[in-house]
DNA sequence: AACGTCACG
DNA sequence: ACGTACGTGACGTTG
């Protein structure tokens, strides 16, 4: 049997494209032109060579306007237009192509679809073929065959679909796929289908008519509102039909022995790869040492050789330098350090940590250094007491900030900058599964993510500058980690004792409960398993279940089962049964395993994880403990001061919902502001268009709602879910609110399209998020997207003035030789460790930072409040 | 390792 | 017709 590949160019292209694109940023050559979409082809192509091993293969592209355009001007309308810098690569794609001897076709009036339909039925008709199409669009599952599988691109994998394989994902026919697009239409090529028929009906009635003729011989047998609609569309949807039908008769002028896959033509093809700068994939043809008639290519920089410091008398740094901290664990508060590697233009060392950790000097020289994380540097450098100075820059914040997707290992960053450094996970393993690794490996690739913090350093600060967010990078973030730091280092003492008995108590509490829901259930079984709970309630024991049942599963959570109070005893006792095992493992038992031998907990806050620019908390999450429910509560009494000290907490009142008047600049909401009433109250007496005193607490409760979905990116459905009232209502609630305080329509539209346009949207200080999903092809994603759009420069402006405010707070505290401690923040509070005689001031100098600290067009109002443990101090 | 659930702002 | 409010982290269950 012969195999053919056969690609859809043009989806390759498109999700390489916009896979790599980083604000509008993207990969480039020293000569500015774009290179990210080719990248991402190149090694798909690659990819699909190694995993699929064809001999023969097709890459099928579009060109210029189809048939389908011509019968039908809406077809494909509304898409956006495709990038100049995408434009641009498509022949370079091509290019690639011949030399890698694959062929490549395109014809005018047809798109790559009907090429790949088209040969898809010659293999069909041609025994001695088989053929699997690669491509993320579901629509060329149509072509499934006997002979033909669609291997179907996912996010980071793929799904292979054969004959099979379809009939039990869809319950019908590959060929069927037609009838279905007919019917439930297809937003993102603009085809209608039937109007008010989804693809749920439009399957149960292909499962039982197979196709849409048989569909319409039975349509009086139908019945109800399904056969009206069907009837009053039958024309769209026999033109839905046509539209949908991958044409299988485009005039080829080839055969499919001509699909042969030829020989490489390395010389031109290396060729190319220099030109666009594929480094990393000039040296894996090298060492593929398949290139015997080329003369291996001398790399721009003379690659050093890793050299092992044995002996500090051959460490000799004279230059700045970046280093790398080659750890072992994954908490840094208490992970080994194995060694250190430095990187400049003299040297490349791996220095064992045993020579580095008791001599004073090396970090502590006047050279500037780079690092990539340099919170963990710096509390590392603490724990061994190890001196530093002139830490400048942290490639991880760096490229945070410009939209990069960070994680701890270096190595995922660095290779949107072409380093091309192995993932610690492929070559260490996972910490339970660690596998083995050489000495030499180790040292090498410690070296060369030193090496990358070093070599793209310019760049990427460069990048910073040209996007407006070296302020950001500078003067906020930069500094914030060092801040964080002495947060993290500090720790914040828990009472372990109390946590003991908590738990104790809780155990009880739940044993108690589990026995009263066995008695209810008339059986034991686990509690907190979704799948048995849902059987017992809706099967067993017949409870009606209060939602569409989706796919035979249940959902059995806190909103369903509210539902149901009332209706059985046994909800309410599974809803603190819920309660208070989630209190139990996470906040008594969890807790406690994170108390180290100095009585105090130590988090780790991710700098560099959220895309709205927040911080979050980690080993333990200490930005999560329970404060809304009474008894949950009581967790925090656990969280003290030092001996004779007290906890002060404070917190920004509504800060996001000012951040919000101040951006929209709705006259109305910022005078709601200034009169200084209770923001919810005030905003009932508006829409309800009563005197502040006749507020009901009905009233507060509905606009306190609004208000919060206003910072969300209200959506109807989202306000009737959280009022309970129904949709209607909901919308007419949210008209209200937009006519009382005008000007919000016209910022959100306005926000909204800047989004569209620029595909990020910023805060105050220049962050930015890029918002993908704007351009997606699923309305509902585009939808989420739009809501992000309108949330992130809020919650993100937010957590900008708080930063910014820890800034100055810990400047203050420095030049004041204050003893007091900055410990937590929770995104809109700091919580500190207070001296009794210090008290007094720290709440006036705290308060005046946070309140001033960027003016706004409304006031920013704090609130302060001491006591001797976290509950108290709330 | 992914999912469902629920803790926080 | 679809399936929904923004941003997180940690647990236990399940495949």
């Amino acid at each position: 049997m012969k195999k053919i590949v056969l690609v859809d160019g043009n989806n390759l292209l498109f999700r390489s494209y916009y896979a790599t694109a980083y604000n509008g940023v993207i990969m480039r050559n020293s000569k500015g032109f774009p290179t990210n979409a080719v990248y991402g082809f190149l090694n798909m192509i690659n990819k699909i060579i190694e995993e699929e091993t064809p001999s023969y293969m097709i890459v099928a592209f579009d060109r210029g306007k189809t048939f389908r355009h011509e019968q039908y001007d809406w077809y494909k309308a509304g898409r956006r237009e495709t990038p100049q810098d995408l434009i641009d690569q498509f022949p370079i794609a091509k290019e690639f192509l011949d030399y890698l001897g694959i062929f490549h076709y395109e014809i005018d009036n047809y798109e790559a679809d009907d090429i790949i339909g088209t040969i898809a039925k010659k293999i069909d008709e041609e025994p001695e073929f088989l053929g699997t199409i690669i491509s993320s669009d579901k629509d060329l599952l149509q072509l499934i065959s006997p002979k033909v599988v669609v291997k179907l691109l996912k996010q980071s994998s793929h799904i292979l679909m054969n004959v099979d394989t379809f009939h039990e994902t869809y319950g019908i026919d590959p060929i069927n796929m037609i009838d279905l697009k007919a019917l439930m239409g297809d937003s993102s090529d603009n085809i209608p289908g039937v109007k008010g028929i989804g693809e749920k009906t439009a399957l149960q009635l292909l499962q039982k008519y197979k196709t849409l003729d048989g569909i319409y011989e039975c349509l009086p047998l139908i019945g109800g509102k399904t056969e009206d609609k069907l009837r009053l569309e039958e024309k769209q949807a026999y033109m839905s039909y046509d539209i949908a039908t991958i044409y299988r008769e485009v005039p080829l002028e080839f055969s499919l022995e001509d699909l042969k896959i030829k020989p490489i033509n390395y010389e031109e093809y290396l060729t190319l790869l220099e030109v666009m700068e594929f480094n990393s994939l000039i040296r894996k043809l090298n060492q593929q040492g398949n290139i015997p008639q080329i003369k291996p290519k001398e790399s721009k920089k003379d690659v050093k050789k890793v050299i092992y410091v044995s002996s500090l008398s051959q460490l000799v740094l004279d230059e700045d330098y970046a280093f790398y901290l080659d750890t072992i664990g994954s908490n840094y508060h208490d992970c080994l350090v194995r060694g250190v590697s430095f990187y400049n233009e003299k040297v490349n060392y791996y220095v064992p940590f045993d020579l580095l950790k008791d001599d004073y000097t090396i970090f502590n020289s006047t050279l500037a250094k780079y690092t990539y994380d340099v919170k963990k540097a710096v509390v590392i450098f603490n724990r061994y007491h190890i001196p530093y100075q002139n830490l400048v820059y942290d490639a991880m914040i760096a490229t945070y900030l410009l939209n990069y997707d960070v994680k701890d290992d270096v190595a995922h960053v660095a290779k949107y900058f072409d380093h091309d450094i192995p993932y610690h996970e492929d070559v260490f393993g996972t910490e339970k599964r660690p596998k083995k690794v050489e000495d030499l490996v180790i040292y090498q690739i410690s070296c060369d993510k030193a090496m990358f913090i070093f070599e793209t350093k310019i760049e990427i600060l460069q990048r910073l500058e040209k996007e407006e967010q070296l302020h950001l990078y500078q003067d906020i973030e930069f500094p914030l980690a060092f801040v964080l730091a002495k947060m993290e280092i500090e720790g914040i003492y828990v009472d372990k004792g109390y946590l003991e008995e908590m738990g104790k108590e809780l155990k009880v509490k739940i044993d108690d409960l589990a026995k009263d829901i066995y008695e209810f259930a008339n059986m034991e079984f686990n509690i907190l398993s979704t799948k048995q709970l849902g059987e017992i309630l809706f099967e067993k024991m017949a409870i009606p279940y209060p939602k569409r049942v989706k796919d035979g599963t249940y959902s059995t959570s806190k909103d369903i089962l509210e539902k149901l109070i009332g209706v059985h005893p046994i909800i309410e006792k599974i809803l603190e049964y819920r309660t208070l095992s989630k209190l139990y493992a996470n906040y008594t038992v969890g807790l406690i395993d994170e108390i180290r031998d100095d009585g105090k907990i130590h988090t780790i806050y991710t700098q560099t994880l959220t895309r709205t620019g927040r911080l979050s908390s980690v080993s333990p999450n200490l930005q999560n403990i329970p404060a809304k429910l009474e008894y949950g509560r009581l967790v925090r009494k656990a969280f003290i001061p030092r001996e004779n000290g007290y906890l002060l907490s404070s917190d920004y009142s509504q800060i996001e919902l000012r951040m919000f008047a101040h951006m929209s600049q709705a006259e109305n909401l910022i005078l709601a502001f200034k009169s200084g009433e209770d923001i919810h109250t005030k905003t009932a007496a508006d829409i309800f268009k009563v005197d502040i005193t006749d507020v009901t607490k009905e009233m507060r409760r509905a606009a306190k709602a609004v208000n919060f979905g206003i910072i969300y990116g209200i959506s109807s459905f989202g306000l009737s879910e959280d009022l309970k009232i129904d949709l209607k209502s909901a919308k007419d609630f949210i008209d209200t609110y937009l006519d009382t305080y005008p000007g919000i329509r016209e910022y959100m539209s306005e926000e909204v399209k800047d989004a569209y346009r620029d595909g990020f949207v910023k805060t105050i200080m220049n962050r930015k998020r890029n918002i993908e999903e704007l351009h997606s092809k699923n309305y509902m994603v585009r939808q989420q997207g739009e809501r992000m759009a309108l949330n992130t420069p809020v919650q993100g402006s937010a957590a900008d003035i708080l930063k910014k405010a820890m800034l100055e707070i810990d400047k203050e505290f420095s030049k004041r030789h204050l003893k007091s401690k900055m410990l937590l923040q929770v995104h809109d509070e700091l919580v500190f460790d207070c001296l009794e005689n210090e008290l007094e001031e720290i709440k006036e100098l705290v308060r005046g930072i946070m309140e001033n600290v960027y003016p706004l067009l409304v006031p920013l109002k704090v609130e302060i409040s001491i006591g001797k443990n976290w509950y108290e101090a709330k």
